[in-house]
DNA sequence: TTGTACGCGTTATCAT
DNA sequence: ATGATAACGCGTACAA
């Protein structure tokens, strides 16, 4: 079995060197082409990557980085559908991906991805406010595009949604609907997503001329912490919350449900993502829809370009889409 | 910056033989050792892997492959799971892992990982009768763990559970409480999961010599289907079901409670794989409990072990446990 | 258009 | 114990 490039020139009765140009794309006659693809096709012939890799610098094999708690990769099929969206641009374009999940410190993993030498690029989770795994990789010569980034990500390549829009766009919905005393769970502080959609929050109450005080409630983004802060969003007399995400909305409906309040007519209920089950509680949650998927597709295809050029960074800011169900404009039959 | 062995044996004074005995622990004198030590620290040196494969013919990289329907990764926290377990163990004792998913056909997929070059080993999800891939890993050279396995892949090196054993408890637990006419829900046919537990529900009802014509519907593992399967089932006169997952009974569930039937008084549910979500619905289900995570980890060390010794393959089945909840023993309080 | 020859960074073999 | 030196498989100037 044919398995190196000697092997095939052999075979073909060319050098060496002009296999390799066919392969790769250059000058060669047509002649000598279809002989030796017919060669190459009939021994199934794979290059050696690292052997490639050492002699061009480059092998196809690109790094996604997800350093999260393991109960959040689980819970959340945020990370599954980014991957999925990822996986689906590598797969056609890239040799593969490696992957990193948050297993070691940062520190560690940013040490061995770093060392891995044989990486093109990286595409990284950037969800914390202060992160020395992103910010060790944007200062590495390693090409890395973020998903998520911070306000000091500004020259960096990133793929991102308008947290702060987003934010804005539903706390005036329930503005529009009529309420005042509106409540909101933030996510886990020192996360980029919880505090661009507590400012989002923010802008929108206070141009409204609507008061916050009490009206805060730092939650974690998982359904207990939501239960906890409804409770103390309802002693503060809310007739609306704005919960950081859909599981923290969860969490709170069930809150409301064991007080005997009516969604969404003693108080509105609002969350974000809009993960499958958003749909599914009741009543339906109103929620913000921002496409994952869409996402993890749109980094690799900005690394893949960033490849091509690197000194040209993508920025990519995704839209996201207000989702109203009945947990906010809910007619109930009362 | 000091980034090859040469630069180092420059720096240290030794040649580049010695500083990779350092590295790979061959005979050195403790003096230069120590030396050579010390610039190593102090350079951040990071050995190419590219290099050290093309030498050495090794990478510390393996491949992880979950060529499964885009739907089934998000919604089950299995795969996320799995992936936590195998990513435990390889990220203490190897370089990383290269991942793959089923964006391409199984053929493409399958070449793609074969010219990949610079694998160690796969792991592989093997959860179809028939699968291309998983036969092509297993007659490639490359050393391969299947997680799941079928009755043809005696020779080969597994991780998985009894499903066949855990399905005849499950069937006798139902058949102890006094139920006679127990219908199950299969998986998708074609699945080793599915084929597995059927025959399990065979084996215990035909030796309690209990009938099971017209009790045996045909799902797909998702909830929908156990909706469906359960109106069937309830037609045929069943008085316990016994479905191939716990989506599948969460489907049933929603069906018995539509046709206002209390389970478990008129119907006893039972599941398998014991999600996070069973001990939530109403009532708690009882199921099967698998430990997915160790199934990873445990996917890994087998790996590991099988580059040390090739010729001695690893198989490890792994133990279940019935979890029973009120779904089939619940007193209810009519 | 084609072939020669060198280099990529490491491991492994052979002398010393 | 240590140091030359030959692979490992490929890409690519350079020469022909």
């Amino acid at each position: 079995m044919a398995r190196t490039l000697d092997d095939l020139a052999r075979l073909s009765g060319v050098s060496r060197a002009t296999v390799s140009r066919v392969i790769n794309g250059g000058p060669v006659s047509e002649q000598t082409r279809l002989k030796v693809l017919e060669v190459l096709e009939s021994h199934q012939y794979r290059p050696n990557l690292a052997a490639r890799s050492l002699a061009s610098g480059r092998t196809g094999v690109i790094g996604v980085v997800m350093h999260v708690d393991p109960p959040l990769l689980f819970e959340d099929p945020y990370f599954a559908t980014l991957l999925h969206g990822l996986s689906d641009v590598l797969s056609e374009r890239a040799a593969g991906m490696m992957l990193w999940l948050g297993n070691r410190s940062k520190e560690e993993t940013l040490s061995r991805i770093l060392g891995m030498g044989l990486l093109d690029g990286v595409v990284v989770t950037a969800d914390m406010l202060d992160d020395p795994l992103v910010d060790g990789l944007l200062v590495s010569p390693l090409p890395t595009v973020l998903i998520g980034h911070r306000r000091t990500d500004r020259d960096a390549s990133y793929v991102d949604v308008d947290n702060v829009n987003a934010a804005e766009t539903m706390t005036r919905h329930l503005i529009d609907i009529g309420r005042t005393r509106i409540g909101h769970i933030t996510g886990r502080r020192g996360t980029v997503a919880a505090e661009d959609r507590l400012r989002g929050y923010l802008n929108a109450m206070h141009r409204a001329g609507l008061s916050t005080e009490g009206l805060i409630a730092e939650g974690d983004f998982n359904r207990p912490s939501g239960a906890e802060c409804a409770i103390q969003l309802m002693d503060a007399g809310a007739d609306a919350i704005f919960a950081s995400n859909d599981a923290t909305a969860a969490g709170a409906l069930e809150t409301l449900r064991a007080r005997g309040l009516i969604v969404p007519d003693d108080v509105a209920l609002a969350g974000f993502d809009d993960l499958p089950f958003a749909s599914e509680l009741d009543p339906p949650l109103t929620t913000i829809r921002q496409g994952v998927h869409g996402q993890g597709s749109e980094a690799a295809r900005a690394l893949l370009e960033l490849l091509e050029s690197p000194r040209t960074p993508r920025r990519v800011l995704f839209p996201t889409e207000l989702v109203i169900r009945q947990s906010t404009i809910g007619g109930s039959l009362r």
